[in-house]
RNA sequence: GUCCCUAUCGUCUAGAGGCCUAGGACAAUACCCUUUCACGGUAUGAACCGGGGUUCGAAUCCCCGUGGGGACGCCA
């Protein structure tokens, strides 16, 4: 049997970080086993669904680089098949017409409610041997239901969280086709998984319930039951659920805030699995290692500051190409011309194991780019008479030393004697002077990078 | 309210009855490195939710509390 699993999302908003983290890990577990990995799109909710959305999972998938064997499937399409699967059942018996209205439910689940009762369906549609059904209501389109049973218990043993045992009186007669004759999830789920031959279900943990319901439709259908795992949740930084207000969700904007893609996905599979005391590892890597058994069964807080230094370990191997690449692109946004001044590349290898993100990486890389004006304050404190004085004798032997570090730094050397002082002295004036900031790293690899006739240029302002 | 899931340092986690004086990572603190700021290195502090069992022995198994989460739609 080849394994095949599927992520599932609706189109109604972008990918978001738990999905993302589902989908990783079905991905894997394809991978894994040398099985399939499907996509499929759940818009059946009409009013919410919209194409922007499905671009968007696309587009998200697409940066994580989480590849699908098949699909993307559109439930949208397959609605003839359910309408087929729907006919066959009410033929069995195994679901009937309904006709009770929404009001009339709200206001059973309100009883209910009052009562201290689980709200529920009561199965007043529902045929038994011998009971007598209400004449249907002229007019009135009649909903489907299934016709759960009554008796015994529903279990399966998860993949994450073990045996997992709900007693079918505790289930109703769910929907699972609208007045308008549009399936329901539940319902739909079942087709789809049965259909594309899904050998494992994993998903969030936010549909255990509705796995006893899907697992009474399949047998209802004499289908296979695929096994399941359910995926905890994942809280935001500050301890509770991920809101769209508080917390970073779309997995786009982890593009946008400079994170690295393999960054990313590195956090998000130490998130709630692991594999011993193993932190940075590549895709590869944890493909080979990926097991339901190491996943956690409790929900897992997002930790930023763990993604950060993930990130800056991804920066600090990325190559020196494509580190430019993605600063020269973020340059270019805050309308700088990434050309304009020392080659980028190089500027990136001197800044890369500085950063956590692109975004620092390019703000390292601006003042390479364009012309700086160090604050008044700046000036102030760091251009005295004296550090001028050094800069005009070091601005001269830069004039005509050989241009590469060794050569730059022994001129730096021989200026510090010449004017009796430490190399700080020298060094952070210059700093503010080249970058208008006096931090920076080794300051004759800055130099030779920002090129000759740069270096010049600043230092004739100031020197 | 009912049902389901869950519980180890601040956070992510290792841990499958003796290997646990509970390990690693992030974060914190200190020191070292240093041409500044970082990077890096070294070190330190920091946890088994509570109570009952089971067992020679429990972070690990069972039960009860408590905390946290989820579900209870003609949403997915």
């Amino acid at each position: 049997m080849t394994v095949r699993t599927r992520f599932a999302p609706s189109p109604t908003g972008y990918l978001h970080i738990g999905g993302a983290r589902t989908a990783l890990f079905a991905w894997a577990y394809a991978r894994r086993h040398g099985g399939q990995f499907i996509l499929r799109i759940e818009d059946t909710d009409v009013a919410r669904s919209t194409p922007e959305a499905v671009q968007a999972i696309l587009d998200g998938m697409q940066w994580l680089g989480l590849a699908h064997d098949e699909g993307p499937y559109y439930q949208m399409q397959r609605m003839p098949r359910y309408k087929e699967v729907i006919g066959q059942m009410l033929a069995a018996g195994t679901a009937y017409h309904c006709y009770t209205s929404p009001e009339e439910l709200d206001r059973l689940r309100e009883e209910q409610m009052a009562k201290k009762e689980k709200p529920r369906y009561d199965g007043r549609w529902r045929p038994e041997p011998g009971k007598l059904l209400p004449a249907p209501p002229a007019g009135v389109a009649p909903v489907v239901r299934f016709r759960n049973p009554t008796e015994g218990v529903v279990a399966w043993d998860d993949g994450v969280k073990g045996r997992i045992e709900i007693a079918n009186a505790e289930l109703d007669d769910f929907i699972i086709a609208r007045a308008d004759g549009t399936p329901t999830y539940n319902f739909c789920v079942v087709v789809d998984d049965w259909d594309m031959g899904i050998t494992h279900v994993i998903r969030g943990d936010d549909h255990v319930n509705n796995t006893p319901r899907q697992i009474n439709v399949l047998e209802a259908l004499g289908a296979q039951v695929p096994q399941y795992a359910h995926l905890s949740m994942i809280l935001g930084d500050d301890g509770q659920k991920l809101s769209k207000r508080r917390n970073s969700v779309a997995v786009t904007d982890y593009d946008e805030r400079g994170y690295l893609p393999e960054a990313l996905l590195n956090y998000l599979a130490r998130l709630g699995w692991s594999h011993g005391d193993d932190e940075v590892f590549s895709m590869e890597q944890f493909v080979q290692w990926f097991d339901l058994d190491h996943i956690t069964a409790s929900a897992a807080q997002f930790n930023t500051e763990k993604l950060d230094w993930l990130n800056a370990q991804y920066l600090k191997s990325a190559a020196d190409t494509r580190l430019a690449g993605e600063a020269a692109r973020r340059l270019a946004r805050r309308g700088i011309d990434p050309e304009a001044g020392a080659p980028l590349e190089k500027v990136a290898a001197l800044y890369k194991d500085r950063a956590t993100n692109l975004n620092e990486l390019a703000d390292a890389l601006e003042p390479f780019c364009v012309v700086v004006h160090p604050s008044a304050e700046m000036i102030a404190t760091h251009l005295t008479e004296a550090a001028r004085g050094a800069l005009k004798v070091l601005r001269d032997k830069l004039a005509d030393c050989a241009w590469e570090k060794a050569a730059i730094g022994a001129v730096m050397k021989e200026t510090l004697a010449a004017c009796g002082m430490k190399m700080p002295q020298v060094a952070i004036p210059l700093r503010v002077v080249l970058l208008g900031q006096p931090q920076s790293p080794a300051i004759d690899a800055v130099v030779e990078v920002l090129g000759r006739t740069e270096v010049l240029a600043r230092l004739d302002q100031y020197a």
